[in-house]
DNA sequence: GTATTTGCAAATGATTTGCAGTGCT
DNA sequence: AGCACTGCAAATCATTTGCAAATAC
């Protein structure tokens, strides 16, 4: 399937950098720039880095990508959607995205009872800065 | 306080660095090498990035100091503890401590209701690497 | 006294920028 | 056609390494 139409619908030209680009993200999951790169090379041998960051950055400021940052591990992006947790194996180094449902969690964490470390991260408007935005 | 007792307890030799280094991490909470680095300087003006790096990741190695990676910012840094949620301001970036509690979470995320993405990472060992580390 | 740590300088790695040429719509 | 995108090279920022001198225990 082209990502033509996830390009379009977020306003930004479909060139076919960008197309292979979020092709490969989506088969990945989640991938680092390097892994990206030696990809998109086999399609687009002259492809350069730079181009990599700016499309990627270009994306994530459209709400398309989003950046995956894990203790221990380069940064990683995939494509946006729906919140979910991102479970990390530190044997095989290998990530799994699981549900916000209650049954998911159960199996995949409990059930497995292999949890040694979570890290939660939660942004939005603090107390304070919300006061400030409507003294304005 | 003088925080050597942390430092000897993880089988670590106090200078005063070391001292210096977590004395700043306590009271910062989360902070990064760029502003570690300005901060150590006021006391000790020869210290030089490459022992902070040193010195950080040596003291991630007994688990004294963690690593805080949040999306769109640089690594931060903060001294191990009990697991606890990350609460970014996405206006003034300031970090928040939440326990892991029902009710601080309540007071915290819900009651102001203000949160706006939201990023778990759990790790561990995934099944397919147990039944590996058995079988070998 | 010895092994570790420090601080410097230099190396490496990651990301960004400027700009001329190209290509999408 | 016009503006955004690409790719190159160079600049910048982040992190690591090697080594001689200093220091904790």
């Amino acid at each position: 399937m082209k990502h033509t139409h996830l390009l379009k619908s977020h306003h930004l030209k479909a060139t076919p950098q960008r197309i292979a680009i979020i092709e490969l993200i989506h088969d990945a999951g989640h991938i680092s720039i390097d892994d990206l790169y030696q990809s998109v090379r086999q399609n687009f041998s002259t492809i350069s880095l730079a181009t990599l960051y700016k499309n990627i950055h270009t994306m994530m400021g459209v709400s398309l990508l989003r950046e995956v940052k894990i203790p221990g591990q380069k940064t990683k992006y995939e494509i946006e959607k729906e919140s979910h947790v991102h479970a990390i194996c530190k044997s095989c180094g290998r990530i799994k995205d699981i549900a916000l449902n209650p049954l998911s969690l159960l199996e995949n964490a409990v059930l497995d009872h292999n949890v040694e470390e979570v890290s939660i991260v939660i942004s939005g408007i603090c107390p304070e800065c919300q006061k400030k935005d409507k003294s304005e």
